[in-house]
DNA sequence: CTGCATATGTTGACGCCATCAACATAGAAG
DNA sequence: CTTCTATGTTGATGGCGTCAACATATGCAG
């Protein structure tokens, strides 16, 4: 009942393992869906029936990715203790997690992912957006500013950075992504 | 002596602004040599006279695409008058740039880039690495911090809500980018 | 248990892609 | 005018995403 031949068990579950593995070497846009299915050893069209098409898959893994990335803030803000170090341990998490799986951040947020994450209700998994708005509304009153100014403003400074290190834009010693991202007020 | 079929003329350059015609309308990576070549109505092979490969003819194109953006931004600064009001005037004329030239913007900052403008010597055409490096440390006389800590927190503000902005993470009314680009000292 | 419907895999094909090798022509240099 | 080189062309190869047709398991009806 393993996987004598045909049947596999569960093959989208196994799919979504084998491309996140092939994420950890090759970039998003270099992962062909045949490669996906050699490794998992499957023919490249058995992928059809549990993703309609490429991108679908892509999406999955976007949103396993997504999965992994909250978890990792959350954890990260618990640590410090939530409150002001708390959100800045996010933004920290946040770089972090770009650098350690450069392929599946860009593929989380890039062109083709599921969009809006921000103004949308969070629609189950994640939610890192809870967690910014909070951080930033604390942020905002403290400085007397639009607290939705200072979300995005915090989540685009995370963002930027992660994106530069990532495409080598920029090179920074460890310690410097905090003094980076955490918010100022005075 | 125009072009009765055979040579081109300047085939190199009808190709860039071939290309740069198509980022208009397509995604970079769904941008193909093949494309290109019919648009300027040649064979598919001809550009190998001219690029080693794909990837050079997308830095061609990421490389004039930078032109492009720092010819906006030094506009924009001189506009503004210089000082504080121009290098907010060059955040925001970035993230203008990458709302109006979308495929584009990802090209020049996209993974296969030529990368590290930041910390090397530029080679020749743009910089607006100098006039963020010039801003950032008057900023950070003003505010008593580390020069290039406030250059790269800077850059990335405004790459990063580019991203987002592209991406459709977010969405934002005009008049908000100035606000949450420009740097605060106070 | 038998038989069949349905879910899940497979093979083979199509058209598109990037790139290579071989060939052809144009323009310049002698 | 001849010849060399730069710049085109055609034809092929192997990989890709996806479709249609076929094959095998599994689960449910009797």
């Amino acid at each position: 009942m393993k996987k004598p031949n045909y049947h596999h068990g569960d093959l989208r579950q196994a799919l979504i393992e084998g491309g996140l593995a092939l994420l950890e070497a090759r970039a998003a846009d270099a992962l062909s869906l045949r490669e996906v299915a050699r490794a998992v050893g499957v023919s490249a069209t058995a992928v059809y029936r549990h993703f309609p098409d490429k991108d679908a898959l892509l999406d999955a893994l976007a949103s396993e990715g997504l999965g992994k990335l909250a978890y990792a803030q959350r954890i990260a803000a618990q640590q410090a203790g939530g409150g002001q170090a708390g959100f800045a341990a996010t933004g920290a998490a946040y770089v972090r997690f770009a650098l350690a799986n450069p392929a599946l951040f860009r593929l989380i947020f890039g062109a083709k992912a599921s969009n809006g994450m921000f103004d949308k209700p969070q629609q189950g998994v994640p939610d890192a957006m809870t967690l910014l708005r909070q951080n930033a509304a604390a942020v905002a009153v403290d400085a007397g500013t639009d607290p939705r100014v200072e979300a995005i403003r915090a989540w685009s400074l995370a963002h930027g950075l992660a994106l530069l290190l990532l495409d080598e834009q920029v090179e920074l010693e460890d310690g410097l992504v905090e003094q980076i991202i955490t918010p100022r007020s005075h």
